[in-house]
DNA sequence: AGGGATACAGGTTTTACCTCA
DNA sequence: GCTGAGGTAAAACCTGTATCC
């Protein structure tokens, strides 16, 4: 029964891991009580590590098989950002250049549903003390470890607490057996990846401490494995599949209301062709009611705006339509500024949106054209 | 200036698990 | 109930780039 991780280096090699250290501070967590025992076998020998990596095996193998709960069929949507129950924040701000500066975070959306019930901050984790020299010890042995230093020759099994039936249990039973058959299969055959299903708790685990801040600082990360019983390279991973999805629903969620968008202007746009349609055939049925004798509404053909072309003085004879359009269009010259498109968006969407100026004073060209 | 170390984003691969026929 | 195919989410990995020292 192997219990030391060994990372490839021959100075962290000796050091054994925090699980060593038994993971009684978290099972001493009510709320998140799992415990982790090891399982016997199915583990390499020094020896096959190290033929691991005289051939090459440059992955970050884990080879710490999980026990996967029953309760993990629900993971994924706890675990996925759900943007339909929560008000949804449409900041659509472009995005802003991720900060390289380590000591801050890039602001992501993160859709929050929920109130934080614990406050996990692992800067002020009471459970875990890393000194500091330790933890660059650690950090540096550990954080982001290259390729070829985590080949791990242990296994966990992250078994649920009796919080839920005794089915259950039975069923993550059965399931860490497969998972055990299944590694143990695999071992045989030598370089096959295994892939840690985490488990609620630490997930859950994870999504607090995302929720604080999405970006990690390797004491932190490194105090998240300790406490998860995870290599930090592991919740280092997490965080950055975990950002990328965040991304990826904030880029979905953004798409949708893009989409709102076009389609609203479309429908404006429609309407407004139709106005312009009926102004041109009341022009030409009734060329005195306009009382422009020498307008032509012409459309310029580099924004589209529609124009007169003569100096007519027309406002003050226009028709209670287009009277009712200029006022329109007024009202979204002035509303553009409450429009969520040309701001919060970032997309100009407002500055090429065709306005409509029915009737316009002594102009050949009755507007200026903006950048 | 430039080179190494590090962190991150973005993309891809692999794996576990679910659904359904 | 068992099984295999297909789909999906997530873990792990790879690569390029930016930043810091």
């Amino acid at each position: 029964m192997e219990l030391g991780l060994s990372l490839g280096d021959a100075a962290t090699a000796s050091k054994p891991f925090g699980f060593m250290e038994k993971s009684t501070k978290l099972a001493n967590k009510a709320s998140l009580g799992f415990c982790m025992g090891l399982s016997i076998g199915q583990n390499h020998t020094p020896q096959e590590d190290e033929d691991k990596e005289k051939h090459g095996n440059n992955d970050h193998k884990s080879d710490n098989t999980n026990t996967t709960t029953a309760a993990d069929a629900n993971k994924r949507k706890s675990l996925t950002v759900d943007t339909t129950d929560s008000p949804i924040q449409l900041d659509l701000l472009p995005n802003t250049p991720v900060p390289r500066n380590r000591n801050s975070s890039p602001t992501y959306l993160v859709y929050d549903n929920g109130n934080m019930s614990r406050g996990f901050d692992v800067n002020r984790f009471p459970a875990v003390v890393v000194h500091e020299d330790q933890a660059d010890q650690d950090v540096a042995a550990l954080s982001s470890s290259p390729p070829n230093s985590a080949t791990s020759s242990f296994q966990m099994d992250f078994c649920m607490y009796s919080s839920k039936g005794r089915s259950e249990s039975h069923n993550e039973a059965d399931q860490a057996e497969r998972a055990s058959s299944r590694a143990s299969d695999e071992d045989e055959n030598g370089s096959a990846r295994k892939k840690l299903r985490l488990s609620k708790d630490q997930s859950a685990f994870l999504e607090e401490s995302f929720k604080e801040h999405n970006t990690l600082t390797p004491k932190q990360k490194l105090a998240l494995a300790k406490e998860l019983n995870l290599r930090p390279r592991q919740v280092e991973v997490w965080f950055q599949n975990r950002r990328a999805r965040t991304k990826l629903k904030q880029t979905e969620v953004d798409c949708e209301y893009l989409k709102r968008c076009c389609e609203t202007l479309t429908e404006e746009n429609r309407r407004l062709h139709k106005e312009l349609q009926e102004l041109r055939a009341l022009k030409t049925s009734n060329p005195f009611y306009m009382q422009l004798p020498a307008t032509t509404l012409t459309m310029c053909p580099s924004c589209e705006r529609v124009a007169t072309t003569s100096t007519a003085a027309a406002t003050t004879t226009a028709t209670p339509t287009a009277t009712t359009a200029a006022a329109a269009a007024t009202t979204n010259n002035q509303n553009n500024t409450a429009d969520p498109t040309s701001k919060t968006t970032g997309l100009s969407l407002g500055s090429t949106r065709p306005r409509f100026y029915p009737f316009s004073h002594t102009q050949t060209h009755p507007h200026q054209h903006t950048a």
